[in-house]
This record gives C-alpha cells, sequence and structure tokens, in this order.
RNA sequence: GCCGACUUAGCGUAACUGGUAGCGCAACUGACUUGUAAUCAGUAGGUUGGGGGUUCGACUCCCUCAGUCGGCACCA
C-alpha cells in the first residue's frame, strides 16, 4: 500500500489535489472556511468549516464535479512570499487561517500559492498546475475535531487521493476492495471464528469452536514458550476490590475507561482493565531474596475495559479481552537483561509465526513535561539509554517517540497496520518505577537491605483478540496447518465403496491428534472439495479405489491444484513433520 | 462519546417518485451414486433491527432506541 506522505512525486500532487478540492469547496460554499489540508500516509484532506452545513454524499459529487473543472481550466500553481502583516490582513475573514498564522514562529518565511481565485496560506511544496490533479477521488468524509480536540467545534473532514494516471488510481482503488475481503470481520464470519451478538452486548465476542480450537493453540504456544523461558504462570480474578485499584492509582487515573463500580454488600467491587494489581499483589504474599530475582509472574489474563462505542472494532478493539501477560519483577541492574530477553521472545514468535510487516516505538518522556510524569531523571536516563542500547544492540529498527511515554516509565510498542483502519500494537514492554513503590514491594539486597524492584509490563500476543484478528489478516485466513481448526478434510469418492477406507483413514489421523473431518455426504466431489477450499482447511484428501487398493492416500493442499499420493503413514509423518516445525 | 451513512430469512442481496416482500447460496425432502471449486427437482423459511408516529395504505416518509460501518476523539 502506497504511503502518499513518503513519495516524493505523489505527496506534492496530493496537495495541491486538496489545494484544488478547497478550491472547488469554496466555489460552492462560499462561507467556508478552511482549517488545514495536509497530505497524510493514506493521501490528502482538507478539514473544513461550513457553519451548521453537514457534507452529503450528494455534496461530495458536486465537489468532484466542481473539481473537473477547476483541472480542465488548468490554472497554474503559483507561490509567492507575503509578510505577516500581509498574510493576517490577505486572510482577515478566516479565524481558522489567522489562528496558524498567530501560531508560526517570528522567524517563519510566510508563503501563500494561489490557483486562478483561489490562494491558501500554504508552506508548500505543489505541482507547477492545477493540471496535472486530473486523476483524483474523493474517498471519504466525516465530522473532525478542530485541533484533534474533542472540546473543540467539529469541522467537515473530505479525504481524497490523487495519482499520475487513471490506471495507478484505479489499482489503489482496488486495493482498497481488496483490503476489506482481507478485513478479520469478514474472515471471522465466513470461516466462523467468532460472533457478536446485541443481545450479549457489544464489543463482547463469543468465540466459536473453530475460533476457539484456534485460541487454545495460540494460548498453549505462548505459555509453553514463556515456561521455557522461566516464566511462572499464574490465575487471578477478573475483578477486585476497588481499594486494589485505590492502591495502584487506576482509579483515579483510569476511571473512565473502567466499568462503574459495583455494590456487594459493604463492599465495592470492580472488573478489571489490567492485571497488574493482581501480580503486585501475589509478588508480596513471599518475602523475596535478591537471589530470586527476576521472577516472572504471567498469565492469559481476563480485563474489562469500557472503551468508547465508537471504538469499537470487530475483535481487534473490544470491552473484553485476554492479555498475553506478565510482569517481571527485578533489580535496575537486571532491566537490560529482562528487557533483552522481551525483544527476543517478540523476534522469535515473530519469525515463528511469520510475522514480518510491522514497526518498533520506542517511546520517552518529554523531559520538559514536569507533569505527566514520574518524577525521578536518574530512573528514567537510566531505563531510556539501556532500552535505546540493547535496541542498538540487537540491530532493531526503532523510532523513539519523545511525549509518548507512560507515566511510569518509557515502552517499546510493536505496531502493526490491520486491513482496515489505524495501526495498531500488538506487543509491548513496560517499564514501571511507580507500581511496585505504591504497593510497598520490595526485596532484601545482598547487603541485607531492603530494597524496591523494577516492574517490566510485557505483552507478546499483546491480547489473544487482537492477535487472531491480525494473524486472520496476515493469512488472509489460510492457516498455516499447526494453527487450522480443521486441519484435514477426507472426502470419498464414493461413500458406498469407499467409506470404509476413508474411516480407516480418519480413526488413524485421529489416533495421530490431527484435527481431520469426514466428508461422507452425498454430495458431488466437485461440490465438497469447493466448500472444503472456501473453509480454507490446508490438507483434502480424496480416497477412491486407487488409494483403497494400494494403502494410500491422495492429497491437495490449499490453493494447490497439484495432487500427490503417499502411503498413508507416510502421509501422517509428513503432517506431523510439519506441525512440528510449524512451517508456515 | 462526536459527525455521517447503513440495518430486508442463517449468509449475500432485490423491490421506480409510498400500493401489504422477490432472488441466489445454505437448510430440509426426494431422485442421482459421482475422481479434484457448485447434479436436478421440490419444500420450508420474513411483524423488512425494536418501539412510536404520518397515511386509506409504510421496506420506502418522520421521531426515538439499539446495533453495524466510515472517520474524529480515546487506546495504561
Amino acid at each position: 500500500m502506497i504511503n502518499f506522505k513518503e513519495d516524493k512525486d505523489l505527496m506534492p500532487l496530493n496537495h495541491s489535489c486538496a489545494h484544488v478540492m478547497a478550491q472547488a469547496v469554496k466555489h460552492l460554499f462560499p462561507n467556508a472556511k478552511f482549517w488545514v489540508g495536509p497530505v497524510v500516509e493514506e493521501g490528502f484532506y482538507y478539514d473544513i468549516d461550513l457553519g451548521d452545513k453537514v457534507i452529503s454524499e450528494e455534496d461530495i459529487e458536486n465537489i468532484s464535479k466542481e473539481m473537473k473543472k477547476i483541472i480542465k481550466d488548468g490554472k497554474r500553481i503559483v507561490r509567492h512570499e507575503i509578510t505577516r502583516k500581509e498574510a493576517l490582513d490577505l486572510f482577515k475573514d478566516d479565524p481558522y487561517k489567522i489562528d496558524l498564522i498567530n501560531n508560526m514562529a517570528d522567524d517563519t518565511n510566510i508563503s501563500c500559492y494561489t490557483q486562478g481565485d483561489y490562494t491558501d496560506l500554504c508552506r508548500g511544496p505543489h505541482v507547477e498546475s492545477v493540471k496535472e490533479c486530473k486523476y483524483f477521488k474523493l474517498t471519504k468524509f466525516s465530522g473532525a475535531y478542530w485541533k484533534g480536540d474533542s472540546n473543540n467545534k467539529m469541522l467537515q473532514r473530505i479525504y481524497g487521493v490523487c495519482f499520475r494516471s487513471e490506471e495507478d488510481l484505479n489499482n489503489h482503488l482496488q486495493e482498497l476492495e481488496d483490503a476489506k475481503e482481507r478485513d478479520h470481520r469478514k474472515i471471522g464470519k465466513d470461516l466462523k471464528i467468532y460472533m457478536m451478538s446485541d443481545l450479549v452486548g457489544r464489543g463482547l465476542p463469543m468465540y466459536l469452536p473453530n475460533g476457539f480450537t484456534l485460541w487454545n493453540i495460540l494460548e498453549n504456544y505462548i505459555r509453553d514458550k514463556e515456561i521455557k523461558r522461566g516464566y511462572v504462570h499464574v490465575q487471578t480474578p477478573p475483578l477486585g476490590n476497588v481499594e486494589l485499584y485505590k492502591t495502584s492509582g487506576h482509579l483515579e487515573h483510569y476511571k473512565d475507561s473502567m466499568f462503574p463500580i459495583m455494590q456487594v454488600e459493604d463492599e465495592e467491587y470492580v472488573l478489571r482493565p489490567m492485571n497488574c494489581p493482581h501480580h503486585m499483589v501475589m509478588y508480596s504474599n513471599d518475602l523475596h531474596s535478591y537471589k530470586e530475582l527476576p521472577i516472572r509472574i504471567a498469565e492469559i489474563a481476563r480485563d474489562c475495559r469500557y472503551e468508547a462505542s465508537g471504538s469499537l472494532k470487530g475483535i481487534e478493539r473490544v470491552r473484553t479481552f485476554c492479555q498475553n501477560d506478565c510482569h517481571i519483577f527485578c533489580t535496575p541492574e537486571q532491566i537490560e537483561a529482562e528487557f533483552k530477553g522481551v525483544v527476543d521472545l517478540i523476534l522469535e514468535v515473530y519469525k515463528e509465526l511469520n510475522i514480518t510487516d510491522y514497526r518498533f516505538e520506542l517511546s520517552l518522556r518529554d523531559k520538559e513535561d514536569k507533569v505527566k510524569y514520574h518524577q525521578d531523571d536518574k530512573m528514567w536516563d537510566l531505563a531510556e539509554n539501556k532500552l535505546r542500547e540493547v535496541l542498538n544492540d540487537l540491530k532493531i529498527d526503532y523510532v523513539e517517540k519523545i511525549g509518548e511515554a507512560a507515566f511510569y516509565g518509557p515502552k517499546l510498542d510493536v505496531q502493526i497496520k490491520p486491513a482496515v483502519g489505524n495501526e495498531v500494537t500488538l506487543s509491548t514492554c513496560q517499564l514501571d518505577f511507580c507500581l511496585p513503590a505504591k504497593f510497598d514491594l520490595k526485596y532484601i539486597d545482598s547487603d541485607g537491605s531492603k530494597k524496591t524492584p523494577v516492574v517490566i509490563h510485557r505483552a507478546i500476543l499483546g491480547t489473544l483478540d487482537r492477535f487472531i484478528a491480525l494473524y486472520l489478516e496476515m493469512t488472509k485466513g489460510a492457516l498455516p496447518l499447526w494453527l487450522s481448526p480443521v486441519q484435514v478434510n477426507i472426502l470419498p469418492v464414493n461413500n458406498e465403496y469407499h467409506d470404509e477406507y476413508a474411516k480407516e483413514i480418519y480413526e488413524l489421523l485421529k489416533e495421530n491428534d490431527i484435527r481431520v473431518e469426514l466428508d461422507n455426504r452425498d454430495e458431488k466431489l466437485g461440490y465438497r472439495l469447493r466448500e472444503s477450499q472456501i473453509r480454507k482447511i490446508p490438507y483434502n484428501l480424496v480416497i477412491g479405489d486407487k488409494e483403497k487398493d494400494n494403502n494410500e492416500v491422495s492429497y491437495r493442499m490449499y490453493s494447490s491444484q497439484e495432487t500427490k499420493t503417499l502411503k498413508k503413514e507416510e502421509f501422517v509423518k509428513l503432517l506431523l513433520e510439519e506441525i512440528k516445525n510449524k512451517r508456515v
């Protein structure tokens, strides 16, 4: 998928197209006031104040038509630099532009671009002429808060894309269509992975047999891996006394994201939005020596968060989910090794699952911000530097995000782009200097003194829910053999003659813990095979005379046209080998 | 939560400016007995998301609630 912002040619082209769109809007709605019209990854947009007017589908068509007129007219786009005073005068009727000008640094060269009867405050760059914007499409429109602040007025935002040729434009629009086919909400429905019900409640997914099979395999996979690395797994309740969250500070900080407090007899409970407090309490169940650290308390843990209704999305963003969570309690000296271990685990899992399209973000504090962040410069510097060092040692590409850290410490996130919509966090690893102190956690150091451990919060598969969503999209629902809910489908050619042998194969595979189905329905082979392909079952066995007589199976793999034949024992061996190797 | 669009059978969809719902797949029944992506015929399935209103008459217009989708905001 093209990144318009990064593309040297398409960036100015789309920027100019945004101006053409603004010009068209100005022609149709003379009272329109304009905020900003930048190029973003997915194309361009413009935020416009149309007073009480709300953009409709019909308006979009009319704006498109007007844009075509402007483009046909073919005016040149001319740059001129002006003084601040001239700028303020030129845009005196547009409070949004005045706001922009007033917020510019004193030494800014203020520039404008003019095309025919339209002039916009803009730093550029632009293409030579509006003629070049011929192949465009207005893709979507919606409300958008001024300056991205929900307390501000909602402006009208129109998105579009612009290309050099009709072919490029059509290809891009086709890609957007294809992405919808890959959307986990569609795949999840088609392959019967999960369901939602109004009666149960929004954002509360229910995993169907196929989905729960996948879920269980993933859960076992990651748990086994963690145990091998010295994690201990526990189970704690999905709710807790309100005092727990008062102690942790969550009730104060995150109340808006929590389901409301429940009164039970004379106590108050809340559904937990995260598991840290439970694990903190569990740590304090024992007195710990420095010799025991690090202690890695892990849990596939259910959480409930009151997510805003508008943010829910399939199983990617839900109101209850299971985190692949762990809290590592360690000494400050161990941060580096533990952090490295987590990154290493992330990379190992991604490699095995063939996850390739992701990026690392290292979120650091904004040193100027004395309010948001926990104040302990020494600790922050130590931690931030160590995280950086580890990433550099491992030769990992990452971007630093200043001011994006949690208030309690820096973090590393792995960001992934879903089929549709904004980038989301898959894995995360966060240092925490605050919570251990709030729970008064201690360990006895080598000199006999009591010290407070550091905590690392980390999640590799993030939440199982979101992971399944993203993984379905990456694989288009064609899961690797070891993760497929149904691994083998057996299709006897003729039920009367071949059913017995087919059942024999079925039992053989069952004995070897292969997830197998026998489709001996009274339907044509082609019909059953078609359905099997649509269900994306990895192996289809066709069992007829030839196979029966020779103790063989003929198989065809999903998305392959080729048929191969093997002795049945050989086939079992092949499957077990492929499952063991987690081959994708 | 905010702005907008949408909601017709299990799924996918049709019904011009209002004249009491069609189709395909799936399901069920029967026939066919099949060698690598759809055999044929028949049957059943709907208070058109819920509620209210306008009208002689509402899938269609209005109000309201719920949900879905596209953005915005949020995302420890």
